[in-house]
DNA sequence: GACAATACTGTGCATTACATAGTATAATGT
DNA sequence: ACATTATACTATGTAATGCACAGTATTGTC
């Protein structure tokens, strides 16, 4: 019998909505280590090996762009949501709240 | 450029709460089959290929706990929540609240 | 000048939903 | 009687991804 783990059941739980979550803040646009507090001060907490992979990921597949600032005191890279995100920004939400209500359902 | 794909999204959407979900229903003993015709119709469609293979992880951890039956019309595995996922469970709706209530502040 | 905070990149692992395929029995239709 | 559908499960392989861990480098702060 391996560890029942309640963190490795959160960890999925949580896994899901982390990109919902970095969307709907990227209206405004962030760089990652500014995200990762902000996201941290709405109550989810990511990780630096999770986020910036995430970035990555979401501006492959055309949701963000970002661009590189060496201006500032310190280089960093800004993201925003893409029109491609802001269109499927919507149905994920929807998504989401299908999500909740069937589980209002279920507990 | 990867595809944005909405429904890759969604999947992780759903990865997280499925273990959730098929906690929070098995007070009432159930098998698989059946199962899958539960969360559906309460609006939370899972593949047999996910399904099997998740109630048998949960066993496995010791939230589940099952029994086969050849008495009936058809053989089938019988699975009902365990003493320890009972323990468990408040823990990880708790979680999920918070996940909920997180996502609010954001959206 | 040591230390923490800031800001990013990269590699590798473990986990897992699903696709796909296969097995087998019971119920239903014609 | 026979075909089809619904039931019920097992098994294998793949792709995706959160995180651990390691590394780099700059900027305050004490």
């Amino acid at each position: 019998m391996s560890e029942p783990n309640l963190e490795k059941l959160t960890l999925e739980l949580r896994r899901g909505v982390i990109s919902l979550a970095v969307l709907s803040q990227l209206h405004q646009e962030q760089y990652g280590y500014s995200l990762i507090q902000r996201l941290s001060s709405l109550g989810l907490h990511v990780e630096q090996g999770t986020l910036y992979p995430l970035l990555r990921r979401l501006e492959d597949q055309g949701l963000l762009q970002s661009d590189w600032r060496v201006e500032e005191s310190r280089p960093r890279r800004y993201y925003r949501i893409s029109p491609v995100g802001e269109r499927l920004l919507p149905a994920l939400k929807a998504e989401f709240d299908d999500l909740v209500r069937a589980m209002e359902r279920m507990l």
